[in-house]
DNA sequence: TTTGTTGTAATGTCAATAGTTACAATTCCT
DNA sequence: AGGAATTGTAACTATTGACATTACAACAAA
């Protein structure tokens, strides 16, 4: 099973509010036509990411916006606030092992802090990469596409 | 989106097969009862371990065991072969973003290594952690129930 | 040849993702 | 105040993957 795709839509959502805030109103359909899906798939992550305190949002009039520094929004609170994950819950455990097999009734407890320490590992890697990582890297390969173009 | 239950049952099938090789014939309804699973979702898992080189099943006559050393057995080579994910593939990608876009033309190369940074870092965990580990801390677990019983 | 077992196909159920239409609520502009 | 653009959300559908279940042919040993 994969992580959804909602985590790199956000993720090029919010690349795409950074780099384009000062020339574009960024509105859903905006953002839709940049990413090719569905409006109504933004605006839910866009609901997600405001509920996460990422962005806001301005209702009726429109437009979103980034409210926190590049550097402080990590990929893990990205993926937080998109992915409906509780806590220590990355792998899916057979729910009813036999308590009256001494395996069954102890692999819970023999599996959760190994199960743990991967998930943690994960995390700490997405919380080793920011917003303003992805910004860098797209400034390079824009300076290159007009550097190209000369 | 969670990494499917077949990884965890594999991992209690390899513990039973091993604890219980000498006082039983291992077969899909031991297994099944032990885990509480329909035997039929043993035997998919029981090939999937047998293709990757992990255990041998004996056809009609029955019995499954593992012909690799605990120690040299991975959560990773456990993972590899119940999940049926190709290399780089733990995040799903959304599939089209507008190529007339600069952030939809490059997100795909910005995002690339840096989601191959986080499977890496999970991976490394997985095949860090062996059936052995696993073996260990299950005596642990008995030892202490039978001392209990004293 | 009987028995117990594996391997696998076929089918069903369920949950999650993702797409779409529709529309009330909101806000700005004139 | 009225109109235009946009958000927030409900409702519905389609598709996919996980997991369960029944059924049975292939197989191996007693």
């Amino acid at each position: 099973m994969q992580i959804s795709s909602r985590f790199t839509i956000a993720i090029h959502m919010l690349t795409c509010m950074e780099n384009f805030k000062d020339e574009y109103k960024i509105t859903s359909d905006f953002l839709a036509s940049s990413i090719n899906v569905n409006p109504v798939i933004i605006r839910r992550i866009l609901s997600q990411l405001r509920d996460a305190g990422i962005i806001e949002v301005k209702r009726g009039t429109g437009g979103a916006a980034v409210i926190k520094p590049l550097d402080e929004i990590t990929f893990l609170d990205v993926y937080r606030a998109v992915e409906c994950i509780e806590e220590n819950t990355l792998f899916h455990f057979h729910e009813n092992p036999n308590p009256d097999c001494p395996v069954g009734k102890n692999i819970h407890n023999i599996l959760d802090d190994k199960l743990k320490r991967v998930q943690d590992a994960m995390e700490r890697e997405l919380d080793a990469i920011t917003l303003a990582d992805v910004m860098r890297d797209l400034e390079k390969y824009i300076g290159e596409s007009r550097a190209g173009m000369k």
